[in-house]
DNA sequence: TGTACATCAGTGAACGCGCGTTCACTGATGTAC
DNA sequence: TGTACATCAGTGAACGCGCGTTCACTGATGTAC
């Protein structure tokens, strides 16, 4: 907890921070250190590679996006297709306004493949997903023919893509307004994704 | 067309097959140049910049997909939904094909932000996607009420986010075969987009 | 309480790499007269 | 037909950069006795 003697929770910190302002690219582990005011070969001590510590910021993006996700639900109403709803906007939210961090938890080739520590948190989030996914076809027949889970990849490959659309500018052009929730909530009634 | 004086034609088709075997990271000016039997400094000749060159390939990539659309239009049905479903296949199909040079097409940061030819090339690909959107609303009614530019946009960005889980492999493990069109068809009736 | 020792986080110089780009050059080609 | 010149694609050495990683080291901390 103390800055001055928890250089692993610093580092990622100054990471989260780096790849907020500057982007994916600027994650080198020399850049990292000098943020942390910190020798280049110190996060060596800490992470085996770049690419472990990347998987650790990547981490805890999972765990950013999660909560908010937790928070959405609390606040949203009861029905399946209303909490469905909920995550899914959280989803665009989360990578909207983390657009740096989004970027690295897409991009595998920065991370480690079998990160263990990313797993154990990407894996429970997709999950849970589904089984918002899952809910909303039970309580309302829903979609009632399709495969959940492939019925959920595809919903997550939308909203990923609308992400990607939107920080590319693409739909700014294209929606009405410059409102990315308006712009989200006619896609998503275009495909029969909002209750 | 000699392949031993048009060096820029040469280069251009070295890029393409290294981004196909060794995927967007093995593109650098160096590497292009070595496969093309050239001086390291030679490609700087025909293209003012590596992302210019890497532009003209984003390029290239954008004509081979508008191809593969017109190819799978005139083999398919006369009415629009066949059309924009034939369409939408084909682009899937184009990106899982040439999975390098799609994710290169997808990589603004290593593209020139205004290439003229570049635009040229993508401007009217995607113009025409709307239009085959437009088509099907004004057939069908389908999706009657809905902004035709943003249901382009929220399409497009479905089938992106499609194409980037499928290349990631997180839909093999969650498909019934291994088949992507089947799951592609799957994703898409249940969005309802399939005719 | 004091001494000897082990541990280990962080340092900073160094290695070796590939990169994009610059630059003076060579040598072939085409053109003007 | 022959000479002088301009053009220009391609060469290869060089520059300068930032990178991940290695390595011998320092110095503080904790522990055993």
């Amino acid at each position: 907890m103390d800055p001055e003697t928890d250089l692993r929770a610093r580092l990622l910190a100054c990471a989260l921070r780096m790849v907020a302002e500057e982007g994916v690219a600027s994650l080198s582990l020399r850049g990292i250190a000098k943020r942390a005011r910190v020798s280049h070969g110190a996060p060596l001590r800490h992470f085996p590679s770049r690419a472990a510590l990347l998987s650790a910021v990547a981490a805890e993006g999972y765990r950013m996006t999660a909560a908010r996700r937790e928070k959405a639900l609390a606040a949203c109403g009861p029905g399946a297709a209303a909490r469905l709803h909920a995550a899914a906007r959280s989803y665009v939210d989360f990578a909207v306004d983390h657009s740096g961090l989004y970027e690295l938890m897409s991009r595998p080739d920065l991370l480690l493949p079998t990160d263990p520590e990313l797993s154990r948190v990407s894996r429970p989030f997709y999950e849970h997903g589904v089984e918002l996914v899952a809910a909303r076809q039970a309580e309302e027949g829903w979609r009632s023919g399709v495969d959940t889970r492939l019925l959920a990849a595809a919903l997550w490959a939308a909203l990923h893509g609308f992400v990607q659309l939107w920080l590319l500018g693409a739909l700014t052009r294209v929606s009405r307004g410059d409102s990315l929730a308006d712009a989200l909530d006619v896609a998503l009634a275009a495909f029969d994704l909002k209750p």
